[in-house]
DNA sequence: TCTGGGGTCCTAGGACCC
DNA sequence: TCTGGGGTCCTAGGACCC
């Protein structure tokens, strides 16, 4: 058996816990940017506010219910985040951190010395004691059906946070009653296709023949009808090492000149780097992209992306940062209004294994990372900010993302804790 | 005026290679 | 008049997830 913990409407439950007075108040968290609500509480979703609605066009609403706003934190959400993974790994044997808000926990043998519903109840207690974060909880043979159950769980009080699909009789009802657009592996299109083929519940599709299946989806659809059926094929054990490393922003304001990009691409190329060797990696390629505003149909459009492969892979901000500009130059065209931009690198592996260049030199090398190791322990020191490539922009640039609702960095910055006056 | 960021996996055409 | 098979890399885009 699997279980699925699921923090409940998490980013805003973080800031909740730092703001309790908003207990049972409409409260969301907006993307980067300042633009879209990704996570609301179930109040705002009364109020009639969504995923994804884009703040200005919903401001009415939210000026008519008092709805609170935060800017995105990602920064306090991960450390919370990690506060409730430790807790789930000091109960939990084996527990796999799927995302920054869910964890599966493998109770294989459990069942023998434990009342699974018992042993997840005190758990999810645990974590509400210790981190004040509501969390629900899913049982199942399978991943797909754990994650409907903790949709049930968190949908009706009765299960106590806690929804154990076990039996022949519970599945069938479960699949029954199950959005079919809401289950794990099912996207828009895959919605469309079923229902364009008469399947309209989760239920309907379990019980059509694998032979059915098989002529009709690839294996992804496939394994999502196994897991339907109790068959656990999904592997989602975590992967040492991630095949690339992203860092991109939508800019506050459009940017037509190259310098200004430039400071950009150089910024998310530092970032990219510290990444790189804050996980003890290096990466072999290094890709940009550049794109216009894709909603304004007024303006003409542009995005285009070119990529660097190196010799050696690398992790130096310098050598990084270098060729990402290079990629820029070449793509950058005049007379756009550019909305967004990015770095991406990949070809990740260990850099304690790195093939060097047969005409660079082993000292050379050492060097650099010195001065990396260097520039990471100032900026650990005195902050993220306090060491930089010039190329990166000395002051605040014209593209720095909006973010007027951020609550402080309660959890990771001396300077931010929180004051409690008696 | 304002519309997110970070991932994975897959497909496909064109350019180029032998 | 006849014009293959197998491969890589680049670029773009689709589908899904959180």
């Amino acid at each position: 058996m699997y279980a699925l913990v699921d923090c409940n409407s998490f980013f805003c439950s973080v800031e909740k816990v730092f703001h309790p007075g908003l207990e049972g108040k409409p409260v969301c968290v907006l993307s980067n940017n300042d633009g879209c609500i990704v996570a609301l509480t179930p109040e705002a979703k009364a109020v009639g506010l969504h995923r994804g609605d884009p703040i200005f066009k919903v401001q009415d609403i939210v000026n008519r219910h008092g709805v609170k706003v935060f800017s995105t934190n990602m920064q306090l959400y991960a450390a919370m985040s990690r506060r409730v993974t430790r807790i789930l790994r000091r109960s939990v044997l084996h527990v796999e951190n799927y995302s920054i808000d869910e964890s599966f926990c493998d109770l294989h043998g459990y069942e023998a010395h434990h009342d699974l519903v018992e042993f997840m109840r005190e758990v999810r207690e645990r974590i509400r004691l210790w981190t004040d974060i509501p969390v629900s909880v899913g049982i199942a043979p399978s991943k797909t059906l754990a994650k409907m159950g903790s949709k049930f769980a968190k949908q009706y009080k009765g299960y106590q946070g806690v929804c154990l699909i076990d039996t022949e009789e519970k599945r069938r009802k479960a699949l029954e009653l199950f959005e079919l657009a809401d289950v794990w592996g099912i996207g828009r299109r895959t919605l469309e296709k079923l229902e364009y083929l008469g399947i309209h519940t989760p239920l309907e599709f379990a019980q059509k023949s694998e032979a059915w299946v098989r002529s009709h989806f690839h294996k992804p659809g496939l394994q999502t009808w196994q897991e339907l059926n109790g068959i656990p094929c999904i592997d989602t054990t975590e992967v040492l090492r991630n095949q690339s490393i992203t860092t991109s922003r939508s800019f506050g304001k459009m940017v037509t000149e190259l310098e200004s990009l430039k400071t950009s691409v150089a910024t998310f190329s530092a970032n990219c780097a510290n990444k790189l060797r804050a996980q003890g990696s290096v990466c072999s390629t290094v890709l940009v992209f550049v794109a216009s505003n894709r909603f304004r149909e007024d303006m003409p459009q542009y995005s285009h992306t070119a990529s660097h492969t190196f010799i050696t892979p690398t992790s130096d901000t310098q050598v990084i940062t270098q060729a990402a500009l290079q990629c820029l130059q070449s793509i950058y065209m005049p007379g756009i209004m550019y909305k967004k931009s990015g770095v991406v690198v990949s070809g990740i592996t260990s850099d304690s294994a790195v093939q060097l260049d047969l005409f660079d030199t082993p000292a050379r090398c050492r060097e650099r990372r010195e001065l990396m190791r260097a520039l990471d322990n100032i900026n650990q020191r005195y902050g993220a900010k306090t060491l930089h490539l010039a190329v990166a922009g000395m002051e605040r640039q014209d593209w720095q993302v909006r973010c007027e609702h951020r609550s402080p960095n309660y959890l990771t910055d001396i300077n931010e804790i929180p004051v409690i006056k008696i």
